[in-house]
DNA sequence: TCTGGGGTCCTAGGACCC
DNA sequence: TCTGGGGTCCTAGGACCC
């Protein structure tokens, strides 16, 4: 079984650890620049407050109920999720950091019977030792195990919820919209009820290779995950694949000088993340804009990409690379908004000897019209490969030509046990070669 | 007047190789 | 000189998530 634990209007209860008054009054934090209001209270989310508003557009209703505003202060909210996933780390030993206030737990060494009093106690656990309420939600895959938070957030439920394949599940994926799932949005949804897929449990039922041709790979997994059939892992690497780091200006700026200065910042702030978690990044990506919400102004939107001849980490080289970048976008005639650099092709710098330890080179599997698995083009890999498909049983493991393997990365020899990075192309797949065995 | 910031993954298609 | 089939690598753009 999985678990989903979500923090209850996570930047909200973070105030209101260090200001105890705000409890049951209405309450919402602001974006950058207090431009959007991106978490509210319960109360405040009764108030008819819709998750990412501009806030000029309730300055009223915010004045009327007495709500109480705060600009936001990420410094405290990072420092408060991390307490929280400690604590949450002491009792469950696997678990997957997936965002600022959320996380998923395997619980495979669970009892099952037992499984809600002790989600209970966690749940108390957390609470007096960080001061942040959360839901925890509980279901044979991440998908369900999402769905099943859903519900425990309900009053109902008291913060826990179980759900299991049965008729139950039925009855909830019934009375569900689509986009209620995790990993459908409003277009996808349109998409499946353009083709007479209306609720969840009609997703559900439906033919996994006609939805994949609407919606790609990802949809047909939702639709095993529906069922129950796990094609998501637990992925507890926590390393960043691409750093990134944003912001839009109080004001417009024009000229070049100033946005060289903010550039230069977050450039600088980015390649301190990138060093934070021990990595080097191959090049990087900058874009500027205007505002796009002044109709009346001249509208530009531009980006350019660099990649680096070696990998680094150095605060200066990255800005003096910006700059290069900035240089062929800025146009004076503009007004913009904001701009931003995004650190690509990162690599762990602790790990990089295992370049040396290639294995094997080239494309593993290979789906073929008669769904065979054959060996490409390497005489001494057919050993190997034989020996895998024997492990392996029935279960076929297949990909397309792009992306399992960058720079013949995807095998590799660790600490005496096979790794494996994702199929792209099969909706089972996993990270770890133990995992395959097992299903085997 | 005022509208956030940071991620991941998949697909298509071109260039090139055997 | 002509041709077919298969594989790799890379990028842009478009989805989705919190």
């Amino acid at each position: 079984m999985y678990g989903l634990v979500d923090c209850n209007n996570f930047y909200v209860s973070c105030e209101r650890v260090f200001n105890p008054l705000l409890k049951g009054k209405p309450v919402i934090v602001l974006s950058n620049n207090d431009g959007c209001i991106i978490a509210r209270s319960n109360e405040a989310k009764a108030l008819g407050i819709p998750m990412g508003a501009p806030l000029h557009l309730y300055k009223t209703l915010i004045k009327k109920n007495k709500i109480f505003t705060y600009s936001s202060n990420y410094t405290l909210y990072g420092d408060m999720s991390s307490r929280v996933m400690s604590a949450l780390n002491y009792f469950v030993p696997n678990i997957e950091v997936y965002s600022i206030d959320e996380a998923f737990l395997s619980l495979k060494k669970f009892n099952v019977q037992s499984l809600q009093d002790e989600m209970f106690k966690i749940r108390e656990y957390i609470y007096q030792w960080t001061g942040i309420p959360v839901s925890i939600g509980i279901g044979p895959t991440k998908t369900l195990a999402k769905l099943a938070n859903k519900i425990a957030k309900k009053k109902s439920s008291n913060g826990v919820y179980i759900l299991t394949i049965s008729n139950q599940l039925t009855h909830i994926l019934n009375g569900m919209n689509l986009e209620d799932i995790w990993g459908v949005s409003k277009g996808w949804g349109d998409r499946l009820r353009s083709i007479g897929i209306n609720n969840p449990m009609q997703l559900q039922q439906a033919n996994p290779r006609q939805i994949r041709t609407l919606v790609s790979v990802v949809g047909e997994r939702i639709v095993y995950e529906l069922r129950g059939e796990s094609c998501l892992t637990l992925e507890e690497v926590v390393n960043k694949k691409s750093i990134t780091v944003s912001r839009s200006f109080g004001n417009m700026i024009n000229d070049k000088e100033s946005l060289k200065k903010a550039l230069a910042n977050h450039a600088a702030r980015a390649a301190e993340k990138l060093r934070y978690q021990d990595s080097i990044c191959g090049g990087i990506y900058i874009f500027i804009k205007t505002n796009r919400f002044r109709e009346q102004d001249l509208q530009y939107s531009n980006s350019a990409i660099i990649n680096f001849d070696e990998l680094t980490d150095s605060t200066t080289i990255i800005i003096e690379k910006s700059f290069k970048l900035l240089e062929s976008l800025y146009r004076s005639k503009y007004n913009y908004k904001k701009i931003g650099i995004t650190l690509l092709g990162l690599r762990q710098k602790s790990k990089s000897h295992l370049d040396n330890n290639y294995i094997i080179q080239g494309n593993l599997f290979t789906h073929k019209k008669n769904q065979q698995i054959y060996m490409s083009k390497y005489r001494d890999r057919m050993k190997l490969i034989d020996e895998i498909n024997t492990k392996m049983g029935k279960m076929t493991i297949f990909h397309g030509s792009q992306g399992m393997i960058k720079n013949s990365k995807n095998i590799q020899l660790e600490t005496g046990k096979w790794q494996m990075r994702s199929s792209y192309k099969s909706p089972f797949y996993t990270t770890n070669w133990d995992d395959i065995l097992k299903v085997s």
